[in-house]
DNA sequence: AATGAATGAGAGTTCATTCAT
DNA sequence: TATGAATGAACTCTCATTCAT
């Protein structure tokens, strides 16, 4: 918990690094601290002279991957004029993300068994940001009432599930255009959304 | 692979049986061997008598639960008037035999590492199932027109996510009525459902 | 905690035997599980199979040779006719078992930090074969009247460091009979005896 | 080897009284290097500055205890009016150190295996102390004739487990009168002391 | 004089699997 | 059919020591 120098911080963020990429390759059980001490070039006890444990390890790479998909979510999201819209490109940021960040499902996907704590966090995180906005939204009349969590998960579990089946399975092309254009029309007609100015 | 003697039969059962309870509870890497075979109560070389490796009781296990799933929603699903009545019962049918066998998440969700042939195979049956009906639906005009499988596998990332969020972390109370009757909604506008006879 | 087989059993006796020998060759720190198990010819995995951990053998050794001695010295003293005699040939047994079992110091005297509660049954389980006969002899007269168990513990430390210095530091041939000689002049003067019957 | 500054000397000075602390509380092998340069406050690769190994050290702190008790002890006895008296305030100096410096016991008591040569130098050097005075009681009729050095390891023997026994055992609260004063006696008679003066 | 980052050998322990009975 | 003893490779983690600054 100390400071660390210049140099500390550099083999740090190494170790970081590698244990995102052995994690996502290898998955937690299969990626030893000799496989991403190795993949970072440094010695196998300078592993812990960074992280606690093995453990420890795995929840600061999915929660450092968590804000930065979340932070390429409401960039992108940002830009939408409706709600709809938004939500939109939500998810085409978030199926960016994943096909240069496989570690994002892979990790997070046997996280159950390795860090409750940490995965409820990945996710509570993530429908956070959509339930903000979509409560709003159904005030304003762009999207059907409701309970916005519920539609926030169900939201999660479309993004979740197609990108596992057209990114991660199809071996990292991105998410084909024309399917994306269907799932645009299956959101769209899920979240109910009313063109406001027609 | 030869014929087993009803006793033989019955020990094999038995295997099976723990290896769910086993791996629902532990996770794959935290169970081990002696774990099911104890959990079996019989002796531990007796578990290679039945199984090939861990990995395959694995595969076994997650075979069996999704044809038990997947015989659970049909049953339920056929008893619906119109598809999207059908998918509801469908849904509901998968929430109740989730919440009666968490095996199926918790299993599932790390079998991207485990097993990733099974794993595919786990979740093309299920949206396999989907897919004809709505194929029908679509050209019978009950269901927006579309790809039946983006559909699908969207149905299919709603329940798994809200399923994890309300029944399994929930602590196995089974789907609380408020949070499906939203999520029938949902779904029904995510069909893009008509109903045929007004 | 299940019976075991007869080849379990010799197993087990293979491997605790072993323990002493290397315990009391190297030291609990520098005695490792590899050594323990190539001294008994078995696999590393073997050792967890009769032995919970490392400091569990050590604790089985020290009670194992703790019960050794203490039979052995009760058995020589029963040969006495007053308590001084006794009590020299308990010394006289329990030089013995040290010049044999040279593990006997070697692992206690470094107990301290490894299994302080086994240390202190150890010590305790010797003095308190002392103490009863000594109390004995106070009331009969036969020995100085006063607390036993100081001078229980006083018997010890003297057979402790005259046993270090005549038997472990001098190689292990045994104690000097005109060392054995004249500290038997220091017990019975220790002891304050009286001959019973001048 | 050379000479140091005073302030080089100052650090040397807080590592080995760190070091005493630290071996003292965790014993030889539980002490690590970090813990010992963490409690005096300098950096890690400052220790071998100062010292060439762990063991090194611990020769140090070992050796510097027993110099220091030896005085204490002797200082003590150089008040006794005859030899039995001397040996008790004797005893009373080292009893009043060890509960002051519970290192004497605990480091020394797993020295046998860290550094055999250290330790014998330092028991050689307590009885060392006792030796030559025992000798010089003999002749002067003071003390029964017999072999010193077998009476100063008796008297050694008893210090080491009675003080260990009650002053270690006990939770630091200095040895107890009443057994001090039970001990006073059995220790007049192992002497066989006479009074000179009656 | 002082630092703290880096190292790698080695520790204890677990477990899927094999095999003799 | 059934057993449980045996194995050894692999794991996570610790620490005395070195070295560049």
């Amino acid at each position: 918990m100390k400071a660390l120098t210049a140099r500390g911080e550099r083999t740090r963020r190494r170790l970081l690094e590698s244990a995102e990429r052995v994690f996502a390759e290898l998955g937690y059980h299969d990626a030893s601290i000799v496989k991403i001490t190795e993949a970072a070039s440094v010695g196998q006890g300078t592993f812990y002279l960074y992280f606690e444990s093995k453990k420890s390890v795995f929840d600061e790479v999915v929660l450092d991957l968590n804000s930065r998909v979340r932070h390429a979510m409401t960039e992108a999201a940002a830009q939408g004029a409706t709600r709809a819209e938004s939500e939109l490109l939500g998810f085409g940021a978030f199926f960016r993300f994943t096909a240069e960040h496989p570690a994002l499902y892979r990790i997070v996907r046997q996280a159950e068994f390795v860090s409750p704590e940490t995965l409820h966090l990945h996710y509570e995180r993530l429908t956070g940001g959509y339930v903000a906005g979509l409560r709003q939204a159904m005030e304003a009349g762009e999207v059907a009432a409701g309970d916005p969590e519920v539609l926030a998960w169900s939201l999660m579990g479309i993004g979740e599930l197609v990108g596992m089946r057209w990114i991660l399975w199809d071996g990292g092309r991105g998410m084909p255009e024309d399917v994306f254009d269907e799932l645009a029309r299956i959101i769209v007609r899920a979240l109910g959304a009313q063109a406001v100015d027609p």
